[in-house]
DNA sequence: CTAAATTTGTCCGTATGTATT
DNA sequence: AAATACATACGGACAAATTTA
């Protein structure tokens, strides 16, 4: 793992805590050797931080007394620091790591909240899967079928957690890999596993549906990388 | 929950399916009627979303043949599209879900890669946390221990995941509920709570920080939501 | 009012990894 | 390929200002 820049942890923080409202104008952020401690890092790596936002007056800093948050201009932040969420660099690796992590929680969800209608939807999606005449197609409607999947947790966040992980997906890293690894067998294999997985949700079977999602995530870990 | 628009679900996935670059310029989409089996509505809801995206140019239909992907505007669907992702719309109980589904997963992540360095910064914050005399202090470090354990996953989506959450958790309607509920014990009773699940982190116990962490979020909800 | 504790400001020496010569 | 210079981060120490007991 490369060293990223020392103070970039502390500096998404503190820009978290700006854009949550949960440090207003005028608070009192914790002390340099506070923070220091909390993140790992050297007191003068957090100053060269704090520093920063000391020049773009986001902050003051009184000696004896503290750090605070800069009284008028709380806007500012706003937009200097609003525009990622969307765009998450990940490695291949990182991603499936990640799904196999969260994946299987979404499962559980969705054995709570689908309704029939969800599970219509899948098989629809499974089904024209299975009669795409190209690659492109079939991706298409694997993907349909994902975002079925997540969205019969019928639950915002998770959906949106979805999204994230199908935007990291889209990258192009992943499609070189990806064109090279889905061969016609496997292809047919995929395709058994959705639809086992499809079954044991309408069955709710958590159990059932929980190892098809592990053993289906594995198989592509496995075609994908290799382990 | 709320009816929302109908043809909402089949919008948003068009837009994931053009940010994502899956669907290309000149990419033939499935037919109106394989979407309005797959998506669970009607025909003539299709055609009622499709219009609207043909109104803008980015895509085009020919009777007889299929639906297209325009071929020379596909930023315009960008700038359109991306704009979201951050905020996302919630309410507490939907929000208390997803955490009780997504944080144990991750907390398996932080067990296979958190380093003694993570878990360190997570007792700081546990300390810290019980020396605020403020309730506003509490808070402050409450969520930097929630970052340090998201960081400890070492993965850049868990992160996204984690912010995800947090964004939702700075919401208005939580924070009213949060002020009202948070009481001097049971503060004392989330440092406890806090202490084991750290503590469990640090042993590589799977178990035993899997139930913490359904056990400290249960406890949230129930004050939070009373069930 | 005094004194101790806390917090930012400043400087120094060392270690480590990177780029250049 | 080896030696040098540079940048970055760390830890410690002390001064100055403020808060608190």
């Amino acid at each position: 793992m490369r060293q990223e820049r020392s103070g970039a942890a502390l500096e998404e923080a503190i820009d978290e805590n700006f854009r949550s409202g949960r440090w207003r104008a005028g608070h009192r952020i914790p002390t340099e050797r506070a923070l220091s401690e909390a993140f790992g890092i050297s007191r003068t790596t957090v100053r060269r931080v704090l520093a920063g936002y000391k020049d773009r007056r986001l902050i003051s800093q009184v000696v004896g007394s503290g750090t605070y948050v800069g009284t008028d201009l709380p806007r500012l932040l706003q937009a200097a620091t609003a525009p990622d969420a969307s765009e998450v660099a990940t490695s291949p690796a990182e991603l499936m790591e990640a799904r196999l992590a969260l994946e299987p929680a979404i499962v559980q969800m969705v054995i709570r909240a689908g309704t029939s209608v969800d599970f219509d939807r899948m098989e629809v999606c499974c089904r024209n899967a299975e009669n795409a005449a190209t690659l492109e197609a079939f991706e298409q409607w694997d993907g349909l079928l994902h975002e079925a999947i997540a969205e019969a947790a019928h639950n915002a966040l998770i959906l949106a957690v979805f999204r994230l992980i199908n935007n990291a997906r889209g990258q192009e890293e992943w499609g070189m890999l990806k064109k090279r690894s889905v061969t016609p067998e496997r292809r047919l294999a995929y395709q058994a596993e959705h639809r086992t997985l499809v079954r044991a949700l309408r069955m709710r079977d958590l159990e059932a549906a929980r190892d098809a999602t592990q053993a289906h995530l594995a198989h592509v870990r496995r075609n994908l990388l290799g382990y």
